[in-house]
RNA sequence: GCACCUGUAGCUCAACUGGAUAGAGCGCCAGACUACGAAUCUGGAGGUUCGGGGUUCGACUCCCUGCAGGUGCACCA
């Protein structure tokens, strides 16, 4: 799985939500399938912006600021850099020099250059720690450098790439676009771009992880690099003969405004992610201290992160993934709706009723004589019915989501389960004195709460137990 | 110019790759807390699925064509 990757010394921002989203919980399905699936996030810490940080860095930089937020630093000091090579040619000059000795293995540069990635790391980590994400490897774009020399070897020992302007590039001649539209994997100047990183990372993946098939979850304007890309690595292995990973582009749409536009703050700016979580949480507390205003600010403080970050979460899964996706505040934390509130809420009343009719702890009502399944009657109310027979519908969900890699499936699935739920929640009491029925209730809800907090976790959301 | 994505109720979205009467939410209208959490539930109104052809017993779905919006197309990723 190959989602996420941002760029480092940049934080990440509203553009970097949905890889990171979809990613987590088609990476879970895929887990939960039983595949062995491997995490890579692949990073892009290596380019020519870092030229101008590094020339920024030696003269400008805010020892106080870097000590507060050094990747905020760091992205001042590339828009210093930037203005800097604008404005005089001279500078421009400094710092493609320093860019080449960065690449050529100047000690300096590679100690301020791996500053920057260890910063942006640890900042991308608070970010996946609110998500629940983790990866198992981090091979950013710099990991390829040694490698790319073979893929150009490759390419063309196999006659695919061939110099075009200067650049080596590759040619489809049966495909209507890519006959003519090069990919270009070696620039004009020699160095490697991140065609020639994605094309060196295939071949790693293949040979180091044995991976049977590789899923880019990248957005869809990046739909004609990925299918270069395919296309090329499709020969390119054949011409070796070795087999080819499947290689499926998870693609998905902008998250844009109101307007339809892509979605900036009121300055022009790129909306950072650790802001828009914190007001996500924000407005989550606004509305727990509203309706649950009996509880402990600590625990509407907790309640709020998870239902903050979860309906962020949530909204993007939502939706299929193809379309663009229209960024709202008041549908995303709304109370209603096919919102994360409304399926927590769901799974928050179902522990309140094993706590009050079983007076169980919340985790240990399964064990409890009180659900033994023999005490059970026969499911006999329309809402009952109902429900149980939504509650055998989660495979045909899980398999419907996984196989298509669109989470969507399971989000609309478990809606649906959350309101037949509440259907009949509210037309037949569960803490009844007949024992049959009381039973035969409390293992309806004992399933849904199994279905919603196994579907929930899959779309990498967490769940409260109150709210 | 070429290619891809999108177009479904006033709005935001579904419809499990061709199946029965196209479904939800928001909004609107009318109801339900002296029952386990009303962040909830029940009912109602609301549709020529962008237009036009075609394939099929059957089309939102597939093919052709037109329209509208978005995106990409030589060295940033």
């Amino acid at each position: 799985m190959d989602y996420s990757s941002p760029n480092t010394a940049k934080q990440m921002h509203v553009g970097h939500l949905r890889s990171a989203v979809i990613g987590e919980a088609v990476a879970r399905l895929l887990t939960f399938s039983g595949a062995r699936v491997i995490r890579d996030n692949h990073i892009g810490d290596w380019g020519t912006q870092f030229g101008k940080i590094i020339w920024a860095y030696r003269r400008h930089l805010d020892a106080a600021a870097f000590a507060r937020d050094p990747l905020e630093e760091f992205e001042r000091l590339y828009k210093v850099g930037h203005a800097a090579a604008e404005a005089d040619p001279a500078v421009l000059k400094e710092a493609q020099h320093e860019l080449v000795k960065l690449q050529s293995g100047d000690a300096d540069n590679l100690a301020i250059w791996k500053n920057i990635g260890d910063a942006s790391l640890g900042a991308f980590q608070q970010i996946y720690d609110r998500f629940g994400i983790r990866f198992d490897h981090t091979l950013g774009e710099s990991f390829y450098n040694d490698q790319v020399a073979r893929v150009y070897a490759e390419l063309t020992a196999a006659g695919l790439a061939t110099v075009s302007q200067g650049a080596l590039v590759v040619f489809h001649p049966e495909h209507p676009r890519f006959a003519t539209q090069p990919f270009i994997v070696r620039k004009t100047d020699g160095a490697a771009n991140y065609a020639s990183t994605d094309l060196a990372t295939v071949l790693y993946r293949a040979e180091h992880f044995h991976a049977d098939a590789v899923a880019y979850v990248i957005d869809s304007r990046q739909s004609d690099h990925c299918e270069q890309l395919f296309l090329t690595t499709q020969k390119w292995f054949t011409a070796m003969g070795r087999r080819a990973p499947r290689l499926e582009h998870v693609s998905f749409g902008t998250v844009t405004d109101a307007a339809g536009k892509p979605l900036k703050t009121k300055s022009g700016e790129n909306i950072k992610l650790k802001e828009l979580l914190a007001e996500a949480e924000e407005r989550a507390y606004t509305l727990v201290s509203e309706k649950s205003a009996e509880l402990p600010e600590a625990e509407r403080r907790a309640i709020a992160a998870v239902v903050g970050v979860g309906s962020v979460q949530y909204a993007d899964l939502a939706q299929n993934r193809s379309s663009d996706y229209g960024f709202a505040w008041d549908k995303m934390i709304s109370l209603d709706g096919n919102t994360a509130a409304y399926l927590l809420y769901a799974v928050a009343r179902i522990h309140s009723i094993f706590r009050k009719t079983l007076g169980a702890s919340d985790s240990n009502f399964a064990g409890d004589p009180a659900c033994d399944e023999s005490l059970a009657s026969a499911l006999e109310t329309p809402a009952e019915l109902a429900l149980a027979r939504k509650l055998v519908k989660f495979p045909d969900a899980i398999q419907t989501a996984t196989a298509q890699l669109r989470p969507h499936f399971l989000s609309l699935y478990l809606y649906e389960l959350a309101g037949e739920f509440s259907g009949f929640y509210a037309a037949d009491k569960v803490a009844v004195d007949d024992p049959a029925i009381r039973t035969r209730r409390l293992m309806l809800c004992a399933r849904t709460l199994l279905m919603l907090e196994t579907g929930l976790a899959l779309l990498g959301l967490r769940t409260l137990q109150r709210m």
